[in-house]
DNA sequence: CGCTCGGTTGATGCACATCAAAGGCTGTGG
DNA sequence: CCACAGCCTTTGATGTGCATCAACCGAGCG
């Protein structure tokens, strides 16, 4: 569960970050004071929703999904996040902050949870950092604000777009052939999207069968980009 | 359209504003730099979805809604802003920022727009700044997280919680009355919350005639705020 | 005085949720 | 090493909440 902190090691991984790359070896090391690397398994949760908020981190590897119980007992997953993301310090200034949502593993995974008193100390005193912060939490607002202007869109529409999304964030090229870089299951693809398994189940092996998508091992692959991307954008 | 920037009594209002409470005179003038007042009719456009940003902006008086278009050519409302809310700051340190959102005036409103290059050079070295965009970006992302999560249940619902948080905003007490601070159609509150306007006409309409609310004048009261919150909470 | 805008009401149909039942796969404990 | 439990996927049958369409009214306004 906890990795022992190998400082060498961990800098190296952290500058391969954008959020650390400009960042010198001792300047990384404060804003990491207190710091420790969790290694969670598979469906491993990093923290609650509602918990009192002592820390937050940064993704190193694997995958954990931001989640949100509903009234319905569901969870509704609200965001993807992968290696280099930050998780939760945006309400570390808060006099007593909650965790807004939950966190849990895809698969094994590696989080550095840093001290919410780190960022108090070290981290909130720094406009880049704050302004690192803020990019990414804005791009999240923006992705979550999409999605929301296309709820009212059909279903395979929104899947659709979905998988786009999530494939395009390691979007090697303008290649015909795109992976998802994360094990998704079709629960936490309708969890996302806030409809039924059986929908998704329904247009994701339609689509299996017309040669546009194909999951082997618990990975999705796009085999017919321009296809998805047409049904994406189809306004009918 | 511009009122002329009256330096005295501006400076005066923007110190109402927790944004500004605790800065010097001669800070909020340097923060305005090249800052003028604009004053928008009903259904002014202070700006469009996708225009490039050059300016941002702290709303003064009256209220904007924030909104985006749809695929199928209605218009999604994310966000209803108020008088203290910093509108389009967190993309300002883009390299060539987009508007996110469009801005569109609810009755007479009045807005104090602020360039791009004051932003970069006298707010995005400031911290506290930071965190106070931070702040205001942070629990605008939980109000869309707690909307999302709430998108998979029965529309009466969703109306009464919006009422209740758009009433919430002054919450000047436990009063068992309280009212919607901004002159709000059935078709914007259909728009934010993505249904037909037709189904929230049906709502609204038997919860008037059960004493529930009332609507004088284009604005909302709640008149039954122990059952208004009885049915936001129905999960039934 | 026509015109646009907000509100209202009823009839109809469809896209989805829901329910049910079953098979494969994985990990876990006896 | 086997058996069981839980999770993921699949498919079909059934129901319904809500969108859609259509029509009408009153009020403000140029």
């Amino acid at each position: 569960m906890r990795e022992p902190f190998d400082i060498k090691s961990t800098v190296a991984e952290l500058k391969n970050f954008t959020f650390f790359s400009n960042l010198e070896d001792k300047a990384i090391l404060e804003l990491c004071t207190g710091s420790s690397v969790i290694v969670s398994k598979h469906k491993g949760r990093l923290y609650h929703f509602g918990d009192k908020a002592d820390a937050f981190g940064i993704v190193l590897s694997g995958a954990y999904k931001l989640s949100r119980p509903t009234p319905n007992g569901e969870d509704s997953v609200l965001y993807f996040s992968t290696p280099g993301d930050v998780i939760a310090a945006f309400i570390m200034n808060r006099p007593t902050p909650a965790y807004p949502v939950s966190a849990t593993a895809m698969g094994t995974s590696r989080f550095l949870q840093i001290p919410r008193q780190t960022y108090l100390d070290y981290w909130s005193a720094n406009p880049n950092l704050l302004l690192e912060i803020q990019k990414s939490l804005s791009s999240r607002m923006i992705q979550l604000q999409t999605q929301k202007s296309l709820s009212s869109t059909a279903i395979p529409q929104r899947v659709a777009h979905l998988l786009m999304e999530l494939s395009g964030k390691n979007a090697s090229r303008n290649l015909a052939v795109r992976e998802v870089p994360i094990p998704l299951t079709r629960q936490e693809i309708s969890d996302s999207l806030d409809v039924a398994v059986e929908s998704v189940i329904r247009i994701m092996s339609h689509w299996s069968k017309a040669g546009i998508i194909s999951s082997t091992d618990s990975f999705i692959r796009i085999t017919d980009l321009k296809k998805l991307t047409e049904i994406a954008n189809d306004d009918t």
